[in-house]
DNA sequence: TAGATTGTTAATCGATTAACAATC
DNA sequence: TAGATTGTTAATCGATTAACAATC
């Protein structure tokens, strides 16, 4: 019985052992060592036994872990054996690029649906999608069951959006707005920030 | 004399002080203190302070932090009191979307140029920007002295795209591509992948 | 069997927090 | 002055690594 939760730092790790994983799989391996997967992420071999032992034992002695049983594990656990439908709010040039973007299908998530509240905008079709009325969301969101959203509008408008969010169902945010988003703790934030990035590699520049 | 070299986390914090610094001096406040920064950014206060000091006194017993001064010091830890060009590599979606973005401009970086391997893309307008071909990018990195590359290829040609970026010229670079780089020590990387962050906000939901 | 590699424990390392004298 | 807040030290906390018995 497992009583202490997982570091949060943990749980970070697991989607980037599982992109390795596929990659492996991809390149027609069929095993791997904490040894090999340490090497390809630059992770110490110590580590990545010990964070996949606090969710069981997926290895062998002698001959490590078998890629596709590890992958199915991993999925498992950070529940991305489902399909998760995701929102996309803002239809400005990122939310454009997302839409159109094939990296997220087969992985655990589907676009369903893309809103703006500018009138120019809705009802423009991107790809497969037609951009909807923003005041539309609730009944979208809560027919389809979204839990996800991605959000792309402009920083002086993110807060306020991000509260009507939560307000509507949402219990997750991508957050492209180079802004902090002040939420209720239960709700899962994570920031995607380019120029904060930047500004971190500058640092080390002459 | 500071021997001892800063904590790569610690850097990774000055670039969200910043960031809340300027909101604040764009609300309209001189001075701030490390609790209230701390609220802002939900770190604590203590954490604020023994950062900052790794750098300086900036502070002052009783009053906090005069906010544009110490605005000007983190701009000038961070390297982006100047302005950097930045090379585009990849003119797909994302390319597109970047080149597009204001979010740079003041902030220490200037889109340069876009490149692409693509002869349908080469020559391609976006936004004030033509795209380039991939074959000139040794003589215009050169030229304008560009340390920094945003990576926006497919992560088939990722690796290799990385290895020649290095191989011309190129320090930094921000991988907007899926897959870990393999690069030497002294270059610089940061990556931006959303399926990863997805990934680790779904372990927590239902 | 011999070699390899796991899962786990204990040791180490580093980061965060609490506390407080100094002082604006 | 009294209240507020810094910079810094020491204490705590948590994460990483090293080591190794177990065993494939």
């Amino acid at each position: 019985m497992n009583r202490t939760p997982i570091p949060d730092i943990v749980v970070g790790r697991l989607p980037r052992y599982l992109q390795a994983l596929r990659q492996m799989a991809e390149a027609g391996k069929t095993t791997t060592s904490s040894k090999e997967l340490g090497q390809w992420l630059r992770i110490s071999a110590a580590q990545i036994r010990k964070d996949l032992s606090q969710f069981g034992e997926f290895g062998k002695q002698g001959t490590g872990y078998a890629i596709p049983f590890l992958i199915e594990q991993l999925q498992d656990i950070l529940n991305v054996n489902r399909c998760w439908d995701v929102a996309i709010i803002g239809a400005g040039n990122l939310g454009h690029a997302i839409v159109r973007y094939q990296g997220f299908a087969n992985r655990g998530f589907c676009i369903a649906c893309i809103f703006d509240n500018d009138p120019a905008k809705i009802g423009q079709r991107i790809g497969d999608h037609i951009v909807e009325d923003i005041a539309n969301i609730e009944n979208a969101i809560q027919k389809l069951g979204i839990k996800i959203a991605l959000l792309t509008v402009p920083a002086s408008e993110a807060q306020a959006m991000a509260e009507h969010l939560v307000a509507v169902g949402i219990k997750a945010i991508l957050n492209y707005a180079p802004v902090p988003l002040d939420l209720p703790p239960e709700v899962r934030v994570q920031n995607i920030d380019p120029l904060i990035q930047l500004q971190h590699m500058t640092y080390y520049l002459e």
